[in-house]
DNA sequence: TATTGTTATACTCTATAACTATA
DNA sequence: TATAGTTATAGAGTATAACAATA
């Protein structure tokens, strides 16, 4: 009989979700490489649903990335039509980044492939664990 | 009142995971990055802590990566006297990898580390939530 | 002069391919 | 000729720094 914590890093949960993170993220980049997309572009237009970034730069502060990586990131969404640069006309430097219709279309279909996955990545759990699971994620990203 | 699952890809485990990983794997990188160490060092250390390799690239097959990344990482822990390479006398085209006591110790203290950090990552979960998680990240890692 | 977005550059990580030694 | 390890090279991804436009 072991014990229920278990023993060494492979039992601890810094380790676990590091490893489970890398998997899910590799599932999902080939999934919706299909449409042109990667997980970070997924990430950005997720940031932006809720709400238009007053500028690109509140944006790389509220996803924790470089600048330039949304300048890199807004080009190939706005190249998709999943975004749309306009300026500010109170301050002209400012870039005011807006999902389009195309985008919500797009992110529709990066939940419904992350859904499909889920169902996949989850089979060996009972109802009751994916429910405590869900729960526990839920917390710990805030929601 | 708002539905248990959520809506938005944000509710989905993978984006979930994908998302917790990435914060994981950053702060465990940070904590043992003065170890001289980083997740991959700790990775194949842990591979070879059950076991020694019979070859690098029985090892590489086992983490799913390219060869050549264990020998790189194979350098770095050899120079850090963490593991030791001997030639398979029957094979003189294999080297044998095993994990020195230096190794056994640095492994030992990633662990406190991860401990330390699942204390923090965790902190907003109650205990019954903290059990739930465990069962199933192990039931997910196969543990 | 300070700030926004952009572009240029460099660095890290990792894989693929070429090479050496052994079988 | 085939295989293990190594080395060389290349690509992706992302950050830092220089630059242009606007304030």
């Amino acid at each position: 009989m072991s014990d229920v914590k278990g023993n060494g890093l492979p039992s601890t949960a810094v380790f676990q979700l590091g490893t489970l993170g890398a998997v899910a993220e590799s599932r999902f980049a080939r999934a919706v490489e299909g449409l042109g997309l990667k997980p970070k572009h997924a990430g950005l237009m997720t940031a932006l649903a809720a709400v238009a970034a007053e500028s690109q730069q509140e944006l790389a502060a509220r996803l924790g990335v470089a600048p330039s990586l949304v300048v890199t990131l807004a080009d190939q969404l706005e190249a998709l039509g999943a975004v749309q640069r306009t300026r500010d006309v109170n301050d002209r430097r400012r870039q005011v980044l807006t999902l389009t219709e195309v985008g919500r279309a797009l992110l529709a279909r990066c939940e419904a492939v992350a859904r499909a996955l889920d169902e996949e990545l989850l089979a060996d759990l009972t109802p009751r664990q994916r429910a405590a699971l869900a729960e526990a994620l839920g917390v710990l990203t805030g929601r």
